[in-house]
DNA sequence: AATGGGATAAGCT
DNA sequence: GCTTATCCCATTA
């Protein structure tokens, strides 16, 4: 499969986190390759977005890689996990979409080896990026498609479905904003209930 | 299957 | 000192 043209991620931040599902992250770290399907992702769209990190504009040691321009990764870390968001828009839009979900695909014994368990390799923010070997002292402000980290075209979803943000429960208007997408029926996604659809809710 | 609490560490004020 | 865009295990059904 090709290396995707990323000039969509700086035309809309919502259209971006919706278009990334399918799409294939593939990293080469430590000699390795490890890659998956994005299953889910959240946008967070900046200045005007009261859960978002750069909300207000203000800018601090933790969030200055959000201010970049789209084709950059801002990684930041909370509870010692790392997470990662794929930057969109020009950089006075400090806009991003955050990767919550992969599904494995290459490299899949590095990752068991990385996580340390069998399961629930890659169903959540923290987890996809300790199995593809993603760090913030390593990888904060890098470039896509340099080597490192790149996406190549992956799978369509058969539907997309929309909910609200995973842990923004306080955060006023922003709390109840649809900005979170998962590919309906994919078990490889946050809190995935229930039984997972034909071919995971691939096309 | 669903819920709750503890672990955890960086960064903000 | 406090918060957090999390994860994991134990407990209850």
């Amino acid at each position: 499969m090709a290396v995707i043209d990323i000039s969509f991620l700086g035309e809309d931040t919502l259209n971006a986190a919706k278009q990334l599902l399918g799409v294939e992250v593939i990293t080469h770290i430590d000699g390795v390759e490890t890659s998956g399907f994005i299953t889910e992702t959240e946008a967070y769209l900046g200045l005007n977005d009261r859960a978002a990190h750069t909300f207000g504009g203000k800018m601090t040691k933790k969030n200055e890689m959000m201010f970049n321009d789209f084709g950059h990764i801002y990684v930041y870390t909370m509870h010692g996990h790392h997470c990662m968001n794929i930057l969109t828009k020009e950089r006075e839009h400090p806009e991003g979409v955050l990767i919550r979900g992969i599904e494995p695909n290459h490299g899949i014994e590095t990752m068991i080896d990385r996580r340390g368990r069998e399961k629930g390799l890659t169903d959540g923010p923290g987890k996809l990026t300790k199995s593809l070997g993603i760090r913030r002292e390593l990888h904060n402000g890098i470039e896509l498609n340099n080597g490192i980290l790149t996406l190549r075209e992956g799978r369509t979803p058969r539907e997309i479905e929309a909910t609200k943000r995973i842990g923004i429960d306080n955060k006023a208007e922003a709390t109840d904003y649809l900005y979170r997408f998962i590919v309906k029926g994919n078990p490889h996604v946050s809190r995935f209930r229930g039984k997972p659809l034909d071919n995971n809710g691939w096309k």
